[in-house]
DNA sequence: TCCGATTTCATCGTATGCGCTTGAATTACC
DNA sequence: GGTAATTCAAGCGCATACGATGAAATCGGA
């Protein structure tokens, strides 16, 4: 959407939802290169930071980090295991459920500092921080709407 | 990516990447119930909000102000004619281009105020723009930093 | 003029996302 | 304690994205 007094021809350039979207492609382009090298896929990738963050976690407490759920998530996960990133293992305790585990290959990447390099070509500068927090807070609110 | 100085374990909630394209899935999920009703998927919607800022443009010119190329565009452009919201056709001046041109049915739908229940939902209240603004920033920033 | 380079759109294969449905396992409830 | 409801992962079809490639039209220099 654009503003609460929508103007008679809104422009793409002022929508916040078209900003997003094309941040996110070009995080995606910019990503790819990098993670490339690594034989990973961006999905991939966060699907690796939250499993860095915390190991061994089922299908649905990842897809709940990644706003994901098990439809999207499992042939990814099927990817990771295929490359040797992770593990996939049913919990004996609850068979419906399946346990994510880091491998000693997936493990290593953690200290791979793959991003880094991306801070400078955001040219936020300072503001880096509030940038991130403002759109985490807007991705929270939007998702939160859906909710109820 | 997450700061300048990266921490020893980066923590997905600290990734503006990540900000990003969460953000990015909410506005799926907040506009498809939306959309769904007039027929149309996000990406047609920007595609349609393109052409009412300026009718008749070529392929390229469309994929320039969206982001996209050609292979992505095309499929979108040919269901949105399908759909009977746009016209392509090439132009007789150079067989290469294809023009695309709104019709009655897709002009009609500038009116419909689409997104704007979505004003609300975003809970950002009056730092609306200044988010729009910085997050467009960002993708012009990473954009180029492609380019080079 | 002629032919190679460039431009423009389209096709193909791969990887997400998502709604819908299925199927297996577990839990709840009478 | 047996059946209904729920939970969880996964399968399927559709709609993007994107790299690589192809094909047609145009352009430009010898």
């Amino acid at each position: 959407m654009t503003k609460s007094p929508a103007p008679e021809r809104p422009k793409l350039g002022e929508f916040l939802c078209f900003a997003v979207y094309s941040a996110n492609l070009a995080f995606g382009r910019a990503y790819r290169p990098i993670l490339e090298k690594l034989g990973l896929t961006y999905t991939q990738y966060v699907a690796l930071v939250a499993l860095w963050e915390r190991d061994d976690q089922t299908v649905s407490e990842l897809g709940e980090k990644m706003f994901l759920e098990s439809n999207t998530l499992t042939p990814i996960l099927k990817k990771l295991e295929q490359s040797g990133f992770i593990e996939r293992r049913r919990d004996p305790a609850d068979e419906r459920q399946v346990r994510i585990r880091l491998t000693a290959k997936g493990s290593e990447l953690r200290n791979h500092e793959i991003g880094n390099e991306l801070f400078d070509a955001t040219g936020l500068g300072d503001s880096f921080f509030d940038v991130q927090k403002s759109v985490a807070k807007l991705r929270d609110n939007l998702m939160r709407s859906l909710g109820d």
